[in-house]
DNA sequence: CATTTTTTGTACTGCATGGTTAAATTGGTG
DNA sequence: CACCAATTTAACCATGCAGTACAAAAAATG
């Protein structure tokens, strides 16, 4: 509403200048796409100007790059925020799914930028030079937590630990980024409170039977 | 390679025409969404000249509902392509879940397309008056074989049809939709033949996990 | 206080894009 | 075959966009 007086003088912050603007630029990504987003408008909606994006980074693509990096180290920091050693196996890994679910829904804004990398078929990503560093930490969750459900003698042998992860993933990405097409054509029951806790508890049982002995017997 | 002579003469044939264009629009949005395709791009691609795009279509919008309307109808009736009442519920499922699973991949202008129409928040679709009328035998399949599942004493009561369907739709979309990005921070393993092959396996066990009696003891 | 870094502001540019104008050609109909 | 509506061509236009030029001032650095 108020835009800022934008008074003459002002205070030297680059950090939470650079903060702002990629603030604004995950929203805008997130909900135009690269292609939809505008330069212009995320500099408006910015407290700073369109001279500041290029000065801090280059130009659209670097911007782009930057507020990629920046959704996943928040988004990584919220599925990773579980003590899952104090659990049982089978119970870290409802967890472990029920949090995913929740937080894609809950970080949609970067659920969207994903989706909209994956149209560009990865074409930043696959640049980025630490984007598998950043990756490792899930990966290494899933692999600990089935090791442990192995030796615990709560899970089958011989499943993929990262085929497990995919079944993780695919529901919670699936209920934010075709959520819309979907209500269309068949109503939005289960984009409801109430349907919204049947899709998570069903995802835990799917997960569940991939990789439980003897699932399906509770 | 060889562009069409464009002679000064031409041959009548409106349906050619329109049908040219709507497949050049597909792979076209598809690939770069709506945002990033380019109405100049697809007039150069067809076999006819951008005025013509307009003539029929309209606009860039109306070419793209068009678009979406010709993708529905072709990834439809490929999905119905079974005949599910010569099987017995539990395989019918499994055949339909293997079936969305392979389809989803093979149509992958279509994923997209959807996925794309989805980051616009379905802005499209939901002005399609006849969007739920192309979706209804969907969900009547579910609704069919569910009901024939349960009647059997093969599935159990009490599971939401539309929820399983979802079950059916989310594995087969996160499956083209995510490929990028999951393949660049994990590996492409689960990308290959073989790979896609346990995927679907899989995605199987999973649903028929929800919905079939006493899984798990198979 | 000199130097460098950060910030503001405005106006500008070159190009690509969605969309249009106006005229020509075709093919069917009386 | 003359006419007219449907179809097609080629050139054109206005706008919006990413990115730049230029000028200058406040803040940090030392």
């Amino acid at each position: 509403m108020a835009t800022k007086p934008k008074s003459r003088t002002w205070t030297q912050d680059p950090e939470a200048v650079r903060q702002n603007i990629l603030d604004v630029s995950l929203v805008e990504f997130a909900e135009r796409g690269f292609d939809g987003a505008r330069v212009n408008h995320i500099a408006e909606t910015t407290s700073t100007s369109k001279r500041m994006l290029y000065y801090y980074f280059g130009d659209k693509v670097g911007l782009y790059r930057a507020t990629i990096l920046f959704a996943y180290e928040t988004a990584k920091a919220m599925d990773h925020d579980l003590e899952l050693d104090k659990l049982t196996p089978t119970e870290a890994l409802k967890q472990f799914v029920i949090k995913t679910f929740k937080n894609r829904s809950k970080l949609e804004n970067f659920t969207r930028l994903v989706v909209g990398e994956n149209l560009r078929r990865g074409a930043c990503v696959q640049q980025l030079p630490d984007y598998q560093d950043i990756n490792r930490p899930t990966l290494e969750l899933i692999h600990k937590l089935y090791a442990r459900g192995v030796e615990a003698g709560e899970f089958k042998t011989g499943v993929d630990p990262l085929a497990l992860l995919w079944f993780v993933l695919a529901p919670a990405t699936f209920n934010v980024s075709n959520q819309h097409t979907f209500s269309a054509a068949w109503g939005d029951q289960l984009h409801t409170e109430t349907g919204q806790q049947m899709l998570c508890d069903m995802a835990v049982q799917s997960v569940l039977s991939i990789v439980v002995k003897e699932h399906g017997s509770d």
